[in-house]
DNA sequence: GTTATTGCAAACATTTTGCACCAGC
DNA sequence: GCTGGTGCAAAATGTTTGCAATAAC
Protein backbone atom coordinates (compact mmCIF):
# COMPACT_ATOMS: atom_id res chain seq x y z
CA UNK A 1 0.00 0.00 0.00
CA UNK A 2 1.45 3.14 -0.82
CA UNK A 3 2.13 5.90 1.70
CA UNK A 4 -0.12 8.06 1.11
CA UNK A 5 -3.24 5.94 1.43
CA UNK A 6 -1.54 5.05 4.54
CA UNK A 7 -1.68 8.69 6.10
CA UNK A 8 -5.05 9.39 5.25
CA UNK A 9 -6.20 6.12 6.96
CA UNK A 10 -4.00 7.63 9.64
CA UNK A 11 -5.28 10.86 9.47
CA UNK A 12 -8.91 9.23 9.58
CA UNK A 13 -8.28 7.14 12.19
CA UNK A 14 -7.35 10.85 14.03
CA UNK A 15 -10.05 12.46 13.05
CA UNK A 16 -12.34 9.75 14.80
CA UNK A 17 -10.52 9.69 17.86
CA UNK A 18 -10.57 13.91 17.79
CA UNK A 19 -14.50 13.58 17.73
CA UNK A 20 -14.64 11.07 20.17
CA UNK A 21 -12.38 12.52 22.43
CA UNK A 22 -14.55 15.69 22.20
CA UNK A 23 -17.99 14.81 22.56
CA UNK A 24 -18.82 15.27 18.67
CA UNK A 25 -20.97 12.73 16.63
CA UNK A 26 -19.00 10.64 14.08
CA UNK A 27 -21.39 10.66 11.18
CA UNK A 28 -20.79 9.22 7.47
CA UNK A 29 -21.21 13.17 6.55
CA UNK A 30 -18.47 14.32 8.31
CA UNK A 31 -16.25 11.43 7.92
CA UNK A 32 -16.92 12.54 3.96
CA UNK A 33 -16.24 15.95 4.59
CA UNK A 34 -12.75 15.46 6.17
CA UNK A 35 -12.07 13.18 3.65
CA UNK A 36 -12.75 15.51 0.58
CA UNK A 37 -10.39 17.85 2.46
CA UNK A 38 -7.63 15.98 3.32
CA UNK A 39 -7.45 14.32 -0.35
CA UNK A 40 -7.55 17.08 -2.53
CA UNK A 41 -4.64 19.78 -2.70
CA UNK A 42 -6.93 22.38 -3.97
CA UNK A 43 -8.53 24.53 -1.27
CA UNK A 44 -12.02 23.57 -1.82
CA UNK A 45 -14.63 25.71 -1.29
CA UNK A 46 -17.89 24.43 0.17
CA UNK A 47 -19.43 24.46 -2.98
CA UNK A 48 -16.37 22.05 -4.01
CA UNK A 49 -17.03 19.39 -1.53
CA UNK A 50 -20.38 19.26 -1.67
CA UNK A 51 -20.29 18.50 -5.59
CA UNK A 52 -17.70 15.88 -4.77
CA UNK A 53 -19.06 14.43 -2.11
CA UNK A 54 -22.93 14.33 -3.45
CA UNK A 55 -21.91 11.67 -6.10
CA UNK A 56 -21.26 9.45 -3.59
CA UNK A 57 -23.51 10.48 -0.88
CA UNK A 58 -26.97 12.00 -2.60
CA UNK A 59 -28.89 12.94 0.01
CA UNK A 60 -26.09 15.38 1.49
CA UNK A 61 -27.41 19.03 1.60
CA UNK A 62 -25.21 22.28 0.86
CA UNK A 63 -25.86 23.62 4.42
CA UNK A 64 -24.39 20.79 6.33
CA UNK A 65 -21.14 20.63 4.36
CA UNK A 66 -21.14 24.73 5.75
CA UNK A 67 -21.92 23.54 9.35
CA UNK A 68 -19.46 20.99 9.61
CA UNK A 69 -16.60 23.62 8.08
CA UNK A 70 -17.63 25.59 10.73
CA UNK A 71 -17.47 22.91 13.48
CA UNK A 72 -13.77 22.10 11.80
CA UNK A 73 -12.64 24.52 12.15
CA UNK A 74 -13.02 25.54 15.52
CA UNK A 75 -12.17 22.43 16.15
CA UNK A 76 -8.96 23.28 14.65
CA UNK A 77 -8.61 20.47 12.36
CA UNK A 78 -8.98 22.57 9.66
CA UNK A 79 -8.37 26.32 8.49
CA UNK A 80 -10.12 28.48 6.35
CA UNK A 81 -7.46 30.03 3.70
CA UNK A 82 -9.18 33.47 3.43
CA UNK A 83 -9.72 35.11 6.45
CA UNK A 84 -11.23 37.88 5.21
CA UNK A 85 -13.38 36.27 2.29
CA UNK A 86 -16.70 37.74 3.34
CA UNK A 87 -16.04 41.70 2.24
CA UNK A 88 -13.66 42.81 -0.34
CA UNK A 89 -11.38 45.25 1.11
CA UNK A 90 -9.12 47.81 -0.89
CA UNK A 91 -6.20 49.82 -0.80
CA UNK A 92 -4.75 52.92 -2.59
CA UNK A 93 -1.35 52.46 -1.18
CA UNK A 94 1.10 51.13 -3.99
CA UNK A 95 4.35 50.12 -2.56
CA UNK A 96 5.24 47.42 -1.00
CA UNK A 97 3.56 46.46 2.22
CA UNK A 98 2.34 43.65 3.98
CA UNK A 99 -1.00 43.28 6.63
CA UNK A 100 -2.02 42.29 10.16
CA UNK A 101 -5.14 40.82 10.09
CA UNK A 102 -7.29 40.71 13.10
CA UNK A 103 -9.53 37.18 13.63
CA UNK A 104 -11.74 39.06 15.66
CA UNK A 105 -12.81 42.42 14.18
CA UNK A 106 -11.29 41.84 10.65
CA UNK A 107 -9.53 45.33 11.47
CA UNK A 108 -6.34 45.32 8.58
CA UNK A 109 -3.50 47.21 9.71
CA UNK A 110 0.02 47.98 7.33
CA UNK A 111 2.93 46.95 8.46
CA UNK A 112 6.30 47.47 6.16
CA UNK A 113 9.74 45.71 7.31
CA UNK A 114 13.06 46.01 5.11
CA UNK A 115 13.56 41.97 5.86
CA UNK A 116 10.11 41.88 3.96
CA UNK A 117 10.93 43.87 0.94
CA UNK A 118 12.29 41.70 -1.66
CA UNK A 119 12.04 38.04 -0.99
CA UNK A 120 13.45 35.69 -2.49
CA UNK A 121 11.10 33.20 -4.33
CA UNK A 122 13.20 31.01 -6.59
CA UNK A 123 12.08 28.63 -9.29
CA UNK A 124 12.45 25.57 -6.67
CA UNK A 125 9.69 27.14 -5.00
CA UNK A 126 7.51 28.61 -7.30
CA UNK A 127 7.77 26.19 -9.90
CA UNK A 128 6.19 27.22 -13.38
CA UNK A 129 4.43 30.07 -12.03
CA UNK A 130 4.88 33.63 -13.22
CA UNK A 131 4.68 35.14 -9.79
CA UNK A 132 3.38 39.18 -10.19
CA UNK A 133 3.74 39.82 -6.36
CA UNK A 134 3.62 38.65 -2.84
CA UNK A 135 2.06 40.12 0.63
CA UNK A 136 2.97 38.77 4.38
CA UNK A 137 -0.68 38.22 6.20
CA UNK A 138 0.10 38.28 9.75
CA UNK A 139 -2.82 36.86 11.74
CA UNK A 140 -3.96 37.68 15.43
CA UNK A 141 -5.76 40.22 17.80
CA UNK A 142 -5.69 44.19 17.23
CA UNK A 143 -5.27 46.38 20.53
CA UNK A 144 -8.58 46.91 20.31
CA UNK A 145 -10.20 43.75 20.32
CA UNK A 146 -7.20 43.07 23.16
CA UNK A 147 -8.71 45.61 26.05
CA UNK A 148 -12.56 44.24 24.52
CA UNK A 149 -11.06 40.44 25.91
CA UNK A 150 -10.42 42.09 29.30
CA UNK A 151 -13.14 44.18 29.55
CA UNK B 1 -0.02 72.81 5.75
CA UNK B 2 0.83 69.72 6.88
CA UNK B 3 2.70 67.09 4.56
CA UNK B 4 0.15 65.06 4.60
CA UNK B 5 -2.46 66.98 3.32
CA UNK B 6 -0.14 67.80 0.82
CA UNK B 7 0.62 64.45 -0.29
CA UNK B 8 -3.25 63.93 -0.35
CA UNK B 9 -3.63 67.09 -3.00
CA UNK B 10 -0.77 65.43 -4.87
CA UNK B 11 -2.37 61.90 -5.03
CA UNK B 12 -5.68 63.75 -6.18
CA UNK B 13 -3.78 66.05 -9.20
CA UNK B 14 -2.23 62.56 -10.28
CA UNK B 15 -5.78 60.75 -10.24
CA UNK B 16 -7.06 63.41 -12.39
CA UNK B 17 -4.56 63.20 -14.60
CA UNK B 18 -4.27 59.64 -14.82
CA UNK B 19 -7.95 59.30 -15.68
CA UNK B 20 -7.81 62.17 -18.49
CA UNK B 21 -4.12 60.14 -20.05
CA UNK B 22 -6.58 57.44 -19.80
CA UNK B 23 -9.38 58.91 -21.36
CA UNK B 24 -11.74 58.37 -18.02
CA UNK B 25 -14.21 60.76 -17.31
CA UNK B 26 -13.47 62.45 -14.19
CA UNK B 27 -16.60 62.54 -12.43
CA UNK B 28 -17.24 63.93 -8.45
CA UNK B 29 -18.44 60.14 -7.73
CA UNK B 30 -15.03 59.02 -8.83
CA UNK B 31 -12.98 61.88 -7.28
CA UNK B 32 -15.01 61.09 -4.13
CA UNK B 33 -14.25 57.64 -4.10
CA UNK B 34 -10.49 57.83 -4.60
CA UNK B 35 -10.39 60.50 -1.83
CA UNK B 36 -11.96 57.76 0.54
CA UNK B 37 -9.46 55.70 -0.28
CA UNK B 38 -6.28 57.95 0.45
CA UNK B 39 -7.47 59.30 3.42
CA UNK B 40 -8.47 55.41 4.98
CA UNK B 41 -5.98 53.57 6.95
CA UNK B 42 -8.64 50.85 7.61
CA UNK B 43 -9.24 49.33 3.88
CA UNK B 44 -12.50 50.17 3.68
CA UNK B 45 -14.95 47.73 1.79
CA UNK B 46 -17.21 49.31 -0.93
CA UNK B 47 -20.10 49.59 1.79
CA UNK B 48 -17.65 51.31 3.94
CA UNK B 49 -16.88 53.94 1.32
CA UNK B 50 -20.59 54.34 0.22
CA UNK B 51 -21.53 55.27 3.72
CA UNK B 52 -18.69 57.54 4.50
CA UNK B 53 -19.41 59.44 0.72
CA UNK B 54 -23.08 59.66 1.23
CA UNK B 55 -22.70 61.97 4.30
CA UNK B 56 -21.30 64.54 1.88
CA UNK B 57 -23.08 62.93 -1.46
CA UNK B 58 -26.30 61.87 -0.92
CA UNK B 59 -27.45 60.68 -4.07
CA UNK B 60 -24.45 58.64 -5.18
CA UNK B 61 -25.23 54.34 -5.32
CA UNK B 62 -23.32 51.44 -4.19
CA UNK B 63 -23.63 49.84 -7.68
CA UNK B 64 -21.64 52.94 -8.83
CA UNK B 65 -19.03 52.56 -5.77
CA UNK B 66 -18.44 48.61 -7.02
CA UNK B 67 -18.23 49.81 -10.41
CA UNK B 68 -15.99 52.20 -9.67
CA UNK B 69 -13.74 50.60 -7.32
CA UNK B 70 -13.35 47.84 -10.25
CA UNK B 71 -12.15 50.63 -12.93
CA UNK B 72 -9.85 51.97 -10.40
CA UNK B 73 -8.72 48.38 -9.62
CA UNK B 74 -8.26 47.57 -13.37
CA UNK B 75 -6.07 51.20 -14.13
CA UNK B 76 -3.96 49.40 -11.46
CA UNK B 77 -5.04 52.66 -8.81
CA UNK B 78 -5.95 50.86 -6.34
CA UNK B 79 -5.80 46.98 -5.42
CA UNK B 80 -7.74 44.55 -4.01
CA UNK B 81 -6.52 42.85 -0.42
CA UNK B 82 -9.02 39.79 -0.45
CA UNK B 83 -7.37 38.38 -3.62
CA UNK B 84 -9.89 35.45 -3.01
CA UNK B 85 -12.81 37.40 -1.36
CA UNK B 86 -15.68 35.60 -3.10
CA UNK B 87 -15.27 32.62 -1.79
CA UNK B 88 -13.93 31.00 1.83
CA UNK B 89 -11.78 27.99 0.46
CA UNK B 90 -10.45 25.49 3.18
CA UNK B 91 -7.15 23.48 3.94
CA UNK B 92 -6.45 20.97 6.23
CA UNK B 93 -2.47 21.12 6.36
CA UNK B 94 -2.37 22.48 9.57
CA UNK B 95 1.73 22.76 9.48
CA UNK B 96 3.37 26.14 8.57
CA UNK B 97 3.19 26.59 4.54
CA UNK B 98 2.46 29.63 1.93
CA UNK B 99 0.05 30.39 -0.99
CA UNK B 100 0.56 30.86 -4.52
CA UNK B 101 -2.46 32.46 -5.71
CA UNK B 102 -3.43 32.48 -8.96
CA UNK B 103 -5.42 35.94 -9.97
CA UNK B 104 -6.80 34.75 -13.13
CA UNK B 105 -8.31 31.27 -12.26
CA UNK B 106 -8.37 31.33 -8.15
CA UNK B 107 -6.05 27.91 -7.73
CA UNK B 108 -3.97 28.22 -4.85
CA UNK B 109 -1.05 25.89 -4.83
CA UNK B 110 0.90 25.05 -1.09
CA UNK B 111 4.69 26.00 -0.55
CA UNK B 112 6.78 25.94 1.56
CA UNK B 113 10.49 26.79 2.35
CA UNK B 114 13.52 27.07 5.03
CA UNK B 115 13.79 31.03 4.47
CA UNK B 116 10.01 31.72 5.76
CA UNK B 117 9.52 29.03 7.80
CA UNK B 118 10.18 31.26 11.22
CA UNK B 119 9.80 34.91 10.09
CA UNK B 120 10.93 37.34 12.45
CA UNK B 121 8.10 39.88 13.90
CA UNK B 122 9.58 42.64 16.08
CA UNK B 123 7.72 44.47 18.31
CA UNK B 124 8.28 47.85 16.29
CA UNK B 125 7.04 45.66 13.07
CA UNK B 126 4.19 44.19 14.87
CA UNK B 127 3.45 46.75 17.51
CA UNK B 128 0.75 45.95 20.28
CA UNK B 129 -1.23 43.22 18.20
CA UNK B 130 -0.71 39.59 20.06
CA UNK B 131 0.42 37.54 16.84
CA UNK B 132 -0.92 34.02 16.19
CA UNK B 133 0.11 33.02 12.46
CA UNK B 134 1.63 34.27 9.18
CA UNK B 135 1.39 33.47 5.85
CA UNK B 136 3.02 34.60 2.67
CA UNK B 137 0.16 35.07 -0.53
CA UNK B 138 1.99 35.12 -3.73
CA UNK B 139 -0.14 36.51 -6.32
CA UNK B 140 0.65 35.26 -9.72
CA UNK B 141 -0.50 32.87 -12.87
CA UNK B 142 -0.43 29.25 -12.64
CA UNK B 143 0.70 27.24 -15.12
CA UNK B 144 -2.26 26.26 -16.25
CA UNK B 145 -3.41 29.84 -17.23
CA UNK B 146 -0.24 30.48 -18.76
CA UNK B 147 -0.80 28.12 -21.25
CA UNK B 148 -4.36 29.25 -21.83
CA UNK B 149 -3.13 32.62 -22.62
CA UNK B 150 -0.99 31.19 -25.21
CA UNK B 151 -3.73 29.46 -26.91
C1' DG C 1 -34.01 7.84 25.41
C1' DT C 2 -31.46 11.92 24.95
C1' DT C 3 -28.88 15.03 22.45
C1' DA C 4 -26.51 16.44 18.55
C1' DT C 5 -26.76 16.51 13.60
C1' DT C 6 -28.95 16.59 9.25
C1' DG C 7 -31.66 18.39 5.31
C1' DC C 8 -34.81 21.42 3.63
C1' DA C 9 -36.48 26.03 2.79
C1' DA C 10 -36.33 30.60 3.70
C1' DA C 11 -33.60 34.54 4.93
C1' DC C 12 -29.58 37.22 4.55
C1' DA C 13 -25.43 39.69 2.82
C1' DT C 14 -22.60 40.99 -0.80
C1' DT C 15 -21.86 41.79 -5.50
C1' DT C 16 -23.29 42.07 -10.40
C1' DT C 17 -26.25 43.28 -14.14
C1' DG C 18 -29.66 45.71 -17.35
C1' DC C 19 -31.30 49.76 -18.64
C1' DA C 20 -33.00 54.53 -18.86
C1' DC C 21 -31.34 58.98 -17.69
C1' DC C 22 -27.65 62.23 -17.18
C1' DA C 23 -23.10 64.51 -17.31
C1' DG C 24 -18.40 64.98 -18.93
C1' DC C 25 -15.82 65.87 -22.83
C1' DG D 1 -24.00 65.55 -29.70
C1' DC D 2 -21.68 61.49 -28.56
C1' DT D 3 -19.93 58.45 -25.24
C1' DG D 4 -19.31 56.83 -21.03
C1' DG D 5 -21.00 57.05 -16.14
C1' DT D 6 -24.63 57.03 -12.75
C1' DG D 7 -28.57 55.37 -10.13
C1' DC D 8 -32.21 52.42 -9.55
C1' DA D 9 -34.19 47.91 -9.26
C1' DA D 10 -33.78 43.20 -10.06
C1' DA D 11 -30.95 39.18 -10.25
C1' DA D 12 -27.21 36.37 -8.96
C1' DT D 13 -24.04 34.37 -5.72
C1' DG D 14 -22.41 32.68 -1.42
C1' DT D 15 -23.57 31.86 3.33
C1' DT D 16 -26.48 31.49 7.52
C1' DT D 17 -30.53 30.32 10.10
C1' DG D 18 -34.88 27.99 12.00
C1' DC D 19 -36.94 23.95 12.54
C1' DA D 20 -38.78 19.30 12.15
C1' DA D 21 -37.10 14.69 11.20
C1' DT D 22 -33.36 11.60 12.02
C1' DA D 23 -29.23 9.27 13.58
C1' DA D 24 -25.41 8.85 16.95
C1' DC D 25 -24.35 7.62 21.40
Amino acid sequence: MPARDETIKTKMAQFVEHCRARGLSVTPQRLAIYHALITSMRHPSAEDIYKRIRRQYPTISLATVYKTLETLEQEGLISKVTPLHETARYDANRTRHHHLICVKCHAIEDFSTEALEQLQLPREVVGDWRVLDYTVQVLGVCRECQKRERA
